[in-house]
DNA sequence: TAACGCATTGATAACGCTGTCATTCCGAGA
DNA sequence: TCTCGGAATGACAGCGTTATCAATGCGTTA
């Protein structure tokens, strides 16, 4: 398996062949013996040949590639904004983007052979990888062997290796613990998020700091698993709001799951933010759009993809001495379902 | 402005210079006099040159693209699930997929010169138009100007030149409706899509046929203008139920707008679905995460996103006589977010 | 005036593949 | 045995750029 650097010619020659053969085999076409063709094909693989799309771009006037066009929708998930930041940037510096989507059910092992594959097969100059992906072992070792340059969005470490952009997720969970804590709340429920994201973490230190700076007791009870989507933090709501003595407020790690612990509310028949108020993390579409609107801290995530598109288009040109990593401050931004607790402290 | 056939060796000898000089100045590189720059650029700018890619890939290593890879996000917005579809198609048939953001605030001028530019950029082989870009006339004739290949992803008009997908929404929104009537409802609002969408249209024809075959009055007061976001669903709610007599169901032309209408509902004390009911159209994340969850017709986006690459594909290869054009299903899902009104019919 | 040096320009060879067309191979039929 | 035809293979010329390095032009200095 060597590093993809084999052209038609190398495989031509392991395999007694003439390029032209090669390539009949590699396109499929027909006319090639069957002994001939798997020859062709052994020399192929012991060489980790992959062909040049540029070249073959070149020769035949096609690109196998696929334009989608699209107008910006009114609706923006999180990845659709880091989608926006990273467009705006690779426009600006006259690079194309091509999205390489990475199964999230497959095996880390397979996640990464997906990477290798689409970087070889695209000669992409550079990666932009976003999180859970950007603290994969495997991942970036595959990337690093291939020295391609890379850009880590939401990375949980740094290294001296590759440009990082984060948001400041444990001071801005720490404010926002700080917030419910002022407001006279002393049982405080927090969801965990993913722990595959470095965000989680993150987070979570954010809330236990905030929690003991404010004097309150750090009930473990308290603290539910989640995963970032809505169904998970339904039911860690559920559990949470189900305590013999349960909280008066719920700090869920994202938009997500804060919107399930509303919805969880709702079906326990707690009025939010009366009965009991809720936190998420982001200012993500959702949380506008929850009844009551959610308290939560905005993560400039646009501003952040863009920043990382930057980072690495600067290091592509040598413009870069170092990696750089930047972190960006998530605002709070205060909305109606957080309030004082029922009967004050 | 030519077809952008043009080549390096003829502006060259356009401007009267050796092809390297115009790589100079396409390159920004440094040490050519200004009046020999000012001249090819004259001459690139009659001829419409663009550089091509692949050859500029091939000589020069690299290809000016970035891979932005991503791990399937827990939420989707419609245009993310859209993705998903043409991403698994484009997997299968070995093709790399280019996204090509338009911008929505321009004029449709600009839209058209951007996917011009796009196309011509990155010589892709053929292009999926998303609504409302699959209707833009100026659009459409400059990518058939190129005899681009396209397939068109919920339109308003099909036509023999290009393969279509598109959902039924017309019998879906009727489906809606009668199953409104059939509750008892009586006075039914609606809240129309963005006129820009095809969709829009259909959607809107088939709220008044089920009200025309349900025997009921169509009253024009009840029809509000909607943008398919989510504010302007609220707004629209908020006139209609400030109505003098309002009406006890809400039928909006998508799950945004829906969900608009529920925040607009829970604004003015009414409670849903008791006071009034609201229905949405796609089936969109947004419409299991509103309380009470949403009445409403699923699209199946991905699915169709998929088929119109496939017969993208198909047509680039050669296998499609004529244009297809396919019609999806939307089948209700019965949520909460709709009851007999009380009082009864 | 001659020589020098730097800014400017050009000739030509890659880049890695596909397309065209010629050539070789091989079994069937005369 | 020889010829013929189609299958299998190869030689070579592009494809449209960039890179290398040589050549030219021109103002300056000795």
């Amino acid at each position: 398996m060597a590093l993809g650097k084999a052209t038609i010619t190398d495989v031509a020659s392991r395999a007694g062949v003439s390029i032209k053969t090669v390539s009949r085999v590699m396109n499929g076409e027909p006319n090639v013996r069957s002994a001939t063709r798997e020859r062709v094909r052994e020399a192929a693989a012991a060489l980790g040949y992959e062909p040049n799309p540029a070249a073959r771009g070149l020769a035949s006037r096609r690109t196998f590639s696929l334009g989608l066009l699209y107008e910006n929708p009114h609706e923006f998930s999180y990845t659709q904004r880091a989608f926006e930041g990273v467009f705006a940037s690779c426009a600006n510096a006259g690079y194309t983007l091509l999205l390489l989507p990475c199964g999230t059910a497959a095996p880390a092992a397979r996640a990464a052979d997906s990477a290798l594959h689409l970087v070889t097969q695209t000669r992409v100059d550079g990666v932009i990888l976003t999180a859970p992906l950007c603290d994969d072992a495997h991942v970036l070792r595959v990337l690093r062997a291939r020295e391609t340059p890379l850009a880590r969005l939401a990375p949980g470490e740094t290294d001296g290796l590759s440009c990082t952009v984060r948001a400041g997720d444990l001071d801005a969970a720490r404010a926002v613990t700080a917030r419910l804590l002022a407001l006279g709340h002393r049982r405080i429920g927090f969801i965990k998020g993913d722990p595959r994201h470095g965000a989680s973490a993150e987070r979570f230190a954010g809330y236990q700091q905030g929690v003991a700076a404010g004097g309150a007791p750090l009930d473990a009870a308290l603290v539910a698993e989640g995963l970032f989507d809505f169904d998970s933090g339904r039911r860690a709501a559920l559990a949470l709001l189900k305590l013999p003595q349960r909280p008066t407020a719920i700090f869920a790690s994202n938009d997500d799951m804060a919107a399930g612990a509303i919805a969880a509310a709702h079906a326990l028949g707690l009025t939010v933010p009366t009965a009991v108020s809720v936190a998420g993390f982001d200012d993500s579409p959702i949380a506008s759009r929850t009844w009551p609107p959610l308290f939560t801290a905005r993560q400039p995530v646009l501003e952040m993809a863009a920043a990382a598109t930057d980072d690495l288009i600067a290091q592509l040109r040598g413009e870069l001495q170092a990696p750089r990593h930047r972190v960006f401050d998530c605002p709070l931004v205060p909305r109606d379902s957080v309030a004082a607790p029922v009967g004050g402290c």
